[in-house]
Order: C-alpha cells, then structure tokens, then sequence
DNA sequence: CGCCAACTTGATGGCTGTCAAGTCAGGTGG
DNA sequence: CCACCTGACTTGACAGCCATCAAGTTGGCG
C-alpha cells in the first residue's frame, strides 16, 4: 500500500502532473498516512504551484496570510525583523517541510521567507485546508502533528540559544541538516550549504566570524572538511560528543 | 451575547459549576468566540478538573500524551532537560492559557509542566477535541490560531535569545509578564513573581546573578522598584527604551 | 581580468559567567 | 515568642568567551 522506501536522489521524469499523490515527498509532507482516495481530494487543494528564485521572497512579514506551503524543491530561511532593526533567521527549512504556520495566529505572515536558492512550492489555501480536515481525520491529525513537531523543534532552538557555547551550537546546527538531507535520501557525511556564514550565526545567536572560527576549529580536529560552502562529516561521534561537551564539565 | 468586559479580579461565588460557560476566562481561552450552544458540547468535553499543588508535575517529558490543559487558576513553568543534564525553562503560563501542545507531535510530553504555585487546570482529551474541532468550525479555527500564536511567541524567545543582552532581555521579560497580567484584569505596574531569579536566568539564557543586577540596575535607574518577589514598575517607557537599546548604538 | 561578496584570521575589549561571601526572609521547633 | 536554619537573593572580584574592529584571502561572476 503505502511505499515503504519513500524517496529516491533522481526524480523520475516520467513523473509529469505535480500533485501530492504523486510527490516524492509525501511520506515527509502534510500528504503522510492519507489513503489513495483522501491524496486525491487533497490534489485538488493543492494545485497551485509557484518557483521562487534564489534571493526572493515566498511571503513577507506583514502580508496578509492566506496560505501555507510545502516545499517541493530548493531551500528557505524563515527571518524575524525587531523595529529597532535587528533581525534574526528563525529556520531554515528544506523539501517537505511547511512554510507560513506563523501566519495562522494573526491572518498576517509575522516573518519573511527566502529562498536560498532556486525553488518551488505548492500553496495550500488554509480555508481550504481547514475544510478538508474537518473530512479527513487521519489529514487533521497529521497537520496538528506537524505544528506541534514546529512547537517543539522552537522549543529545540531556544535550548540550544539559552545552554550552548558557540562550537556545541554549530556541532548541533551541522547534526541536525545531516540528519534531514539523510531523511531526504542525500548522503548524511557531505552536504553544501546553502547559506551564508552570516545566516547560519544569525540563526545560532552568533556572529559571522564566530561561526568562521568554530568550522576553522572543527577542521582543526579532524570533525569535519569545510571548504567554503562544502562541508564533510568526518567524525560524528566527535561532533555528538562536542556537542554534549557540558556533560564532562 | 458575549460578555464584553469578559475579567473581573473577584471571582464571583455564585459560580458552582465549573466549565467552559461560566468561566471566567472563556474570553482569552479555548472558548473564544463560540456560540451558546457550541460552549455547552465543548463543556461536556472538558470535565475533568484538577488541583496541583505548588510544586507538582502536572505532567513530565516522556509520558504519553492524551490531553491539553487549560490553566483555570495559578501559575506554571514548562521545562525541558538535554540528556547531559542541561536544562531550560522554556515559558511560564499564567491563567487561560494552553499547556502540552507539544506532546501532540510524538504523543509523548517533550517537556515537564510544573506548578509554580496552587493551581486548577481543566483537562481536555485531545482526541475528543479533534473530534469536536471536526464539528465546529470555529472551534478548529481557533485551536489552530492557538497553536500558531505558540510558535509566534517562542520566535520571539529565540529573537530574545539570539540578539538581545541581559538587559534587554530582562526588560522584554517584565514587559511580557506585565502585558499578560493587564489581560487577565489586574495592575500592570504591580505584581509579584511567581518564579525565583534562577527560572528567570533559565528562561531569558542567564545566569541568576546577572537576573539580580539587571534587577538592581533597573531599581538603581528608576524604572522599577523590586523586593524580592515584588515588583513594582515605575516607568513603562524606560523599560521599552533600554529594550530596544540597539536602536541607537 | 577585475570587482565584490563571502570568508578567514588576528588583536583587543566587554559582557556575562564563575566563584565566593554575605544578607534577607520565611518556616520550624523548642 | 524567639532562635535557628535553609533557600533565595545580593553584591563583589575576576576570568573567559565571544563580539568588535581590522586586514587580508578566496571564489564567483560580469
């Protein structure tokens, strides 16, 4: 019934209508655990598609919000903006993942969302979202599901902002894409990085030259190869121990 | 229809029955904008009642998750422990508010709801809500505004966390508190602190002797007047100064 | 080829953590 | 009722991590 091995690196090119019963994705996306017939309804929903290019904005903090996304392809930062002008990155979010959910609480986006690079999202009109799960259980379950994983990767973030030093931040920050481009069927050990070093301190509460610092040491010890935006994983268990560096203390 | 001037300090006695319809704080609640009619189903809903003592676990990460809670009465903090023995506080509740929306994602609790002192929650068995969400329209809609409003706010801990000084921080914190104690129809210059200078620390990133100073700092500027637990706030827009202080360095 | 953004690396300073000592308030028991 | 005790808090001295400022390097793109 359901495919068991969920993704492949190569996307089919037979594959030609993008909806959700056919997506990749839908063992990672809102589409998880529906049945042929219930996928089918949620196609219907789901028909908007939309590319973003690298460097502009899916929605901006403010607009009002009418929709949630998934991404189908490519990579976002999600930033908030202070009126004093300082802003930090919220997340970064990639394939499978939803955008927008902030938006539900006031009809008004509260943050931007960016691309990093060249992508392509499916918009989902809430309404219509909300009706359908008043029919589906098993789609209403799943959405509550996703917003609370929302709730508790924040709660996740705050941990790492309020307890960690700067090199547990980045061992955690490069752990945690490891362990989502392995979901997405990509190799856990090499990634590039789609964001800047700026972006990536923003998001860990620290600034670009700290970050810099941090990968420098990392490479030092043998944990990782950087070579700009390329990163290698060379000892996991080097970085989980870094991370946890507060236990020994 | 709806009551409009929905607070009152003095908890009328003539109230026996405990539920939805009658509550006090239907207004800043689950309830919110649903019909008579539509109040007395959620009322068969929430029945359950419950004390906890000062202290108590209302529930504790692992266990599994079968029901929100509505705080009726008192003061909570939710907090969440790393496997090295680090631990976080990662937000205080206060009455009308919602706790254990982050167990939905895993169907366990991912942290401990602790009473900070004597308090009431009504429990709602979530399946029945989802239930009920799936009838009432509003209902859903509002639970989903919740949900969303929680991911809001923890943004905006993370922006605390990640640019803000202790200062800043701790002016953002006493605002807050300030700001949610005005909703709930008491002062918003004078209240005392349900939680000792170490939860504070642990909530805002800090340390509780750095709690202590900016406590002292702020007493010794004029902008508030602390005893203990006590504070009173003398100058609202001092405080909004020195937490936007980035504004003109 | 040249420009620019992104990145790296070094030197220095400040905020906040750490350690320590002392104060205060509330509760318990004699 | 008071002395004592304990946890919570305050305050001081010092140190370390990370921010800041600065200069130089790299790589991508027109």
């Amino acid at each position: 019934m359901a495919q068991t091995h969920p993704l492949n690196q190569e996307i089919s090119l037979s594959v030609i209508k993008t909806a959700c019963s056919n997506c990749n994705l839908r063992e990672l996306c809102l589409p998880f655990g529906l049945s042929l017939e219930e996928l089918e309804r949620l196609d219907d929903l789901v028909s908007t598609r939309r590319r973003i290019k690298r460097g502009d904005h899916l929605y901006r903090a403010g607009e009002v919000f009418d929709a949630i996304y998934a991404i189908r392809s490519g990579f976002f930062k999600t930033d908030v903006l202070l009126e004093d002008g300082r802003d930090q990155v919220t997340g970064f979010q990639m394939a499978g993942e939803l955008l927008g959910l902030d938006g539900i609480s006031t009809e008004h986006h509260t943050c931007n969302a960016i691309a990093l690079e060249d992508s392509e999202i499916c918009a989902i009109p809430f309404s219509r979202l909300e009706g359908l799960s008043r029919e589906i259980h098993t789609l209403q379950h799943h959405f509550h599901k996703v917003m609370s994983r929302e709730i508790v990767r924040d709660h996740g973030v705050m941990m790492l902002l309020g307890t960690m030093r700067a090199e547990e931040r980045l061992a955690a920050f490069l752990l945690n894409l490891s362990q989502r481009f392995t979901a997405r069927g990509f190799s856990h050990a090499e990634f590039y990085l789609r964001m800047t070093r700026e972006e990536i301190g923003s998001y860990l509460g620290l600034k670009l030259e700290t970050v810099s610092r941090a990968f420098s040491r990392f490479q030092e010890e043998g944990h990782i190869a950087v070579q700009q935006k390329h990163i290698r994983i060379l000892n996991v268990n080097g970085l989980k121990a870094l991370m946890n560096h507060r236990a020994s203390c």
